[in-house]
DNA sequence: GAGTCTAGACAACACTTGTTGACCAGACCG
DNA sequence: CGGTCTGGTCAACAAGTGTTGTCTAGACTC
């Protein structure tokens, strides 16, 4: 049972992202996401209401961390890399988010509460301290998104051409410290 | 022997460097530039020619590093990550190019630039081989750019509240491992 | 079959953007 | 004094923005 329009609807959610992802908040004109999605730009307005609240509608994202209780301790920092890589990758959800965060204010909104909400409890369940949790999350989260902005966004030349086992070599033990160590 | 002129230019180039690095590149507006330097937004232009050439003349900066050679070596990431740490926090030009690099080409290329021809040539004494030195200065960016993001720009609670100390406590080993480790 | 509802198209609105050109005051130089 | 140059204001332009209202075609319900 599919309810109608509601492809339209995913399409235009698709299209957004892409925009939202390649060119930031503001230059991703609703007028743009419209002609990608094959469609009229009123009725992105008539199914989201605003740009605001279609951005938000296509800022849903979620990181769909591993459970941290079945991996081996030693291994965590390098599993979470990798899991971030590939998350990375396959959903640009999340270059959208970076982007648009770096000057629209309800972007980072919207990234501080997935690192609070999806990144803080995992760190939790290996730090009892809440506050040491906190600051180690977002320890994590400076790694993290530095080198998603330096590879992706800022497209370094350097970072760009790592191979995935030398990011998990070189970020790996970082993110372990970060999380386990001193 | 002052150049006359300078003096609102200059009051331009401050305003702008503000706005940039609080909006972003397509949220500052020249007009709000210009009422910032209680000046015509036509001034701008005369001055600069276009909003980009403003930029760009704005987006001129310089890391000051510190000689490699005169540094302990084992401190050097610690020493590095602490001339970030002030150098980022006297100077706000450096978060006016990492907002607007985010969706903006150019300001992207500039911290390309800024990276390639002040940090590489600093590792590149550390490390003989130019190939590795590019890809250490590339781990480096990472670290020190997701930091700023997240502090900065995103705003991250738990890494606002970092103390200096703290910064340089759990940074400085991981700058010092991409400098020189493994 | 008449009536209703929905997806969509189209044009328009009000506003903001970067940018330009015409005009003006005053200083400076002969 | 007359002329020129500099620093500046003002109003306007063309383009692009998010958003709204009006209309149409078709499907579905009674």
């Amino acid at each position: 049972m599919r309810t109608p329009g509601s492809v339209t609807k995913q399409a235009i959610l698709v299209a957004a992202r892409e925009r939202f992802a390649a060119d930031g908040y503001e230059r991703a004109t609703i007028r743009a996401i419209a002609a990608d999605a094959s469609i009229d730009p009123a009725m992105v307005i008539r199914y989201f209401g605003s740009k605001e609240k279609l951005f938000a509608a296509a800022a849903d994202f979620q990181l769909l961390l591993p459970d941290v209780g079945t991996l081996p301790r030693e291994e965590l920092g390098a599993r979470l890399v990798g899991h971030f890589l590939t998350r990375w990758q396959e959903d640009e959800t999340l270059l959208a988010l970076l982007r648009a965060g770096a000057t629209n204010d309800a972007a980072a909104a919207r990234l501080r509460e997935i690192f609070a909400d999806q990144v803080g409890p995992v760190v939790a369940r290996l730090v009892p301290d809440p506050r040491e949790a906190a600051r180690r999350a977002g320890l994590v989260a400076t790694q993290i998104l530095g080198f998603a902005l330096c590879r992706y966004a800022l497209k370094l030349p350097p970072v760009v051409a790592l191979s995935d086992a030398e990011v998990l070599g070189w970020l790996g033990p970082t993110v372990q410290r970060y999380l386990l160590g001193d």
